[in-house]
DNA sequence: AGCACGCCGACT
DNA sequence: GTCGGCGTGCTC
């Protein structure tokens, strides 16, 4: 297709080229499969052509594009990646602009297309090869293409049609005449003074009813306006030094000539950082303006998340003869220039993360920028740290931790190339870089890459897909990779880079299983083995994890005498009891009740709790070290901004002896001088009806076990378990991955189940359990059908439908359809069709259908 | 999403 | 007989 530039800038005349695009569609795959209107012009070709048409996405649940004509004049300023302004079923909403067709011959309408409203960027929000990134997701995931781009870009940039309020010549008449009530003769005023007022705040301010029947006496309209929700830039004072003036120490106090000779070392500094340093100085700076000394100007600027983060000094460890051999084998990659994958394997406390700052080092230096990806941000200052001390000032952040404004700066600052790395959650997978080299995927098997609502997509998945559009180098880093990427790795799909000794040669901690079964004493919380190591520990000044992946205080409250449970009503769970607050609260939807001294089906007094969770964990190990430092990290205490810190920080200071905490406490976290991590039970998560569990209980227990002995010290680990015999338990003591997974894959590969297979989830919810049923199977007797017709082949099965594990949350019923296929584009192919139909067939009342493609977790 | 059109109950 | 309630369908 390089031809095409060349024709459409030789002056072609309209009809040749309505002949061309019918000739290329004639022989165009993409136009015979689905008959759509696509051309297989890459864009920057058609941007030659004249710009009669836009295909337009919509930022709403539409699967569609659109397409509208260009008003003459308008259509010079018009790139593709703009936002453009667009009536949609008389409303105004904003869409991309995604292609320009060259004819519209295949337009389904007789009344022929609208226009566009408006152009509502100069510079384009997104290029060519973000739009294929985005279409490709977008297919992937069966979700609009609109909504894809919309969740890609920061929010609160796009404009939203609102209706608003004014008067009519008749309403401004009767203002006049003064033949109103009172009240109707305040609101009229009201309206009238604003002008056009936004019929949400009318509404807000006076009573609904009566600001209706004003417009329906015809003394007030409502129009369709545009709402304004932008960020807007954020503007500084900046203060600047002028030069010598003859006299300027004349009337200078002391305090005064020390602010100015600062301003004069420093030759221009921020009005605010002045302020901080000297106070008072605001005085002084409007004392010296007038005199002309200084200037004083607002200047735009961009709002800085990192600038309260201390960082110390850059420290570049020497690499271990591992870490230098993984670093060439990078490097050679990144100076291919082509896509390579890397699977960096790497024990608790190996150094993966100085190999990505030299790696990063080598991608800057040939001037392409880098993606770095994080479980969750607010988790790991420290690894932030790092990077802003080796790369300060070329560092953006993107998470969902930021404010609206900060948000949308730091996409500014990476737009417009101002930075080159971006160190940030799994949205930051979308930054739009225009010349990367590389993606870092830090603790690739953690779940929360994968987005549970809306667009489910999976940050690592895509960060492949993004790196090959890109020839970019790939590092999925982990010491307890997922199984898809080591089966990758085992396949070469990905290259594995191993790193099996820890730094300075420290040890791995010992671990040792403890079986529950034979422990004394029923309801025994702390074995005598965790106890003992507990108060060691203590006595020798050192600290200690305590691990348990359950909050609350007991998992449930029962009556011995009826056996009466406290349920959620609107979930099909058990409550969970919080000592706190003497609670019994839902998980899934907050649901709270006080806990109630009688049992309210047999009214006796002995109603009692079971099981543990982290609240009892704490008491218990309060009342046994009274005069130990205890603290608590799960969701119940770090609810507060800046708690995960405070807590982290106390920790670090040695200030907290034993720390107990839900998973949070066994992520990345290098504190020196824990030396003992008590795993209270190991088997939570083993009993998850879900076919990961293994995997799961396995990578946790690697990584809790990890945060041991990771100083000078040697650490020990202790894990207590009623199912001491299970492999993934065996084989986290013995930290033998290949083994676990060799295991896991054999169990997987009998089951048919991912790696070896794909899944998608349909699940549909209902507020009525019939309803939710009924269009279940409905749905599934379709799916069955639609396998028998159409040639799928053998490579597709369905299992259920079937409720899903959690029958009922937050009131609504949910049943699930698990599609399993051998094929990525035949399942796909498949539950679009299904999908398409099921939506066709049944009018969703109040039913709604999820698609979760590669689901993570399906409870 | 959100607006228009359409079909059934409570009022003049 | 009309007003308006929500339930359903469509958006270039």
């Amino acid at each position: 297709m390089t031809w095409l530039p060349i024709l459409f800038r030789k002056g072609m005349t309209a009809c040749k080229m309505y002949l061309l695009g019918r000739l290329v569609k004639s022989f165009s795959p993409l136009t015979k499969a689905g008959g759509d209107v696509r051309f297989p012009f890459r864009m920057e070709d058609i941007e030659y052509g004249q710009k009669r048409f836009v295909e337009v996405a919509v930022g709403l649940p539409v699967a569609k594009t659109f397409y509208y004509e260009i008003p003459s004049g308008l259509g010079e300023g018009l790139r593709l990646g703009s936002r453009v302004l667009v009536p949609f079923k008389g409303r105004k909403v904003t869409g991309y602009a995604i292609s320009f067709p060259v004819d519209l011959t295949d337009y389904p309408k007789s009344d022929g297309p609208k226009s566009i409203l408006d152009i509502l960027d100069e510079r384009p929000l997104f290029d060519n090869r973000m739009l294929t990134f985005y279409r490709w997701i977008s297919n992937y995931y069966l979700y609009p293409l609109g909504q894809v781009i919309k969740g890609g870009l920061p929010p609160g940039i796009n404009l939203e049609s609102q209706q608003l309020l004014s008067t009519t010549p008749k309403g401004r008449a009767l203002l006049e005449s003064g033949k109103l009530t009172q009240e109707e003769l305040t609101i009229l005023r009201t309206i009238a003074d604003h002008g056009e007022m936004p019929l949400e705040k009318g509404t807000k301010r006076f009573p609904h009813w009566r600001v209706y029947s004003l417009r329906k006496a015809g003394l007030i309209q409502i129009k369709l306006g545009l709402k304004d929700i932008r960020v807007k830039p954020k503007g500084e004072k900046v203060v600047k030094y002028q030069g010598e003036r003859g006299s300027e120490d004349e009337y200078l106090s002391p305090k005064g000539k020390e602010v100015l000779a600062f301003i004069r070392e420093m030759g221009e500094i921020s009005h605010a950082s002045l302020c901080a340093k000297f106070k008072g100085a605001s005085r002084i700076v409007k004392r010296l303006k007038e005199r002309g000394v200084i200037s004083v100007e607002t200047r735009g600027t961009y709002r800085d998340p990192l600038s309260d983060l201390i960082t110390g000094e850059d420290w570049r460890p020497e690499l271990t003869p591992k870490q230098v051999k993984a670093l060439e084998t990078i490097v050679k990659g990144i100076d291919s220039f082509r896509f390579s994958p890397f699977l960096l394997y790497g024990i608790t406390g190996s150094g993966k993360t100085e190999i990505y700052l030299r790696a990063i080092e080598t991608v800057l230096k040939g001037g392409r920028q880098a993606i770095v990806l994080v479980p969750e941000i607010s988790l790991t200052p420290q690894l932030i740290g790092q990077f802003l001390e080796r790369f300060s000032g070329r560092v953006a952040t993107l998470h969902s931790g930021l404010s609206r404004g900060e948000r949308y700066d730091e996409w500014r600052r990476i737009r417009e190339g101002k930075v080159d790395i971006v160190i940030g959650a799994r949205s930051a997978i979308f930054a739009p870089f225009d010349r990367l080299g590389m993606i870092i995927v830090d603790e690739e098997h953690e779940t929360s890459y994968k987005q549970e609502e809306k667009l489910r997509y999976n940050a690592r998945d895509l960060a492949a897909v993004r790196a090959k559009s890109c020839d970019a180098v790939l590092i999925l880093g982990s010491a307890t990779p997922s199984l898809e990427a080591y089966h990758n790795a085992v396949e070469e799909k990905f290259r594995l880079l191993k790193l099996d000794e820890r730094i300075e040669g420290r040890s791995l901690p010992s671990v040792e299983i403890v079986d529950m079964r034979r422990e004394e004493g029923k309801g025994i919380i702390l074995s005598e083995k965790l106890r003992n190591a507990l108060r060691e520990n203590l006595a020798i000044g050192r600290q200690s994890l305590v691990f348990l992946n359950r909050r609350g205080f007991a998992s449930f409250i029962q009556c011995p005498d009826c056996g009466f449970v406290f349920k959620c009503p609107n979930c099909s769970v058990s409550l969970t009891h919080h000592f706190r607050g003497k609670k019994l609260i839902c998980h899934y939807c907050n649901y709270a009740i006080v806990v109630p001294d009688l049992c309210p089906d047999c009214q006796c007094y002995r109603i009692r709790s079971f099981g543990i969770g982290t609240e009892r964990v704490e008491e218990e190990i309060r009342k046994m070290f009274p005069q130990a430092t205890v603290d608590r990290m799960d969701r119940d205490t770090t609810r507060k901004r800046r708690s995960h810190q405070r807590i982290l920080k106390k920790v670090r200071s040695r200030e907290t002896d034993i720390l107990v905490g839900t998973q949070m406490i066994a992520k990345g976290h290098d504190f020196p001088n824990v030396t003992l991590v008590g795993v209270i039970c190991a088997d939570l998560s083993l009993n998850f009806p879900d076919f990961r569990s293994s995997e799961r209980t396995f990578q946790l227990l690697t990584q809790v076990a990890g945060r041991a002995g990771r100083g000078m010290n040697p650490g020990k680990v202790i894990i207590q378990t009623f199912n001491p015999d299970h492999y993934s338990i065996q084989m986290a003591r013995d930290q033998d991955f290949t083994k676990f997974y060799r295991e896991e894959l054999r169990f997987r590969k009998e089951l048919d189940y991912p790696p070896f297979s794909r899944l998608i989830n349909v699940r549909i919810e209902a507020t009525s359990q019939k309803r939710s049923v009924k269009a279940a199977e409905e749905m599934g007797e379709w799916g069955r059908r639609l396998l028998r017709k159409r040639s799928y082949g053998r490579g597709i099965e369905i299992l259920g439908p079937s409720p899903a594990p959690l029958q009922k949350i937050k009131g609504k019923h949910r049943y699930q359809m698990l599609i399993k296929g051998n094929r990525a584009n035949i399942l796909h192919r498949f539950v679009k069709e299904l999908v398409g139909e099921t939506k066709k067939r049944w009018p969703g009342r109040g039913i709604s259908l999820t698609v979760d493609v590669d689901p993570i977790s399906v409870m």
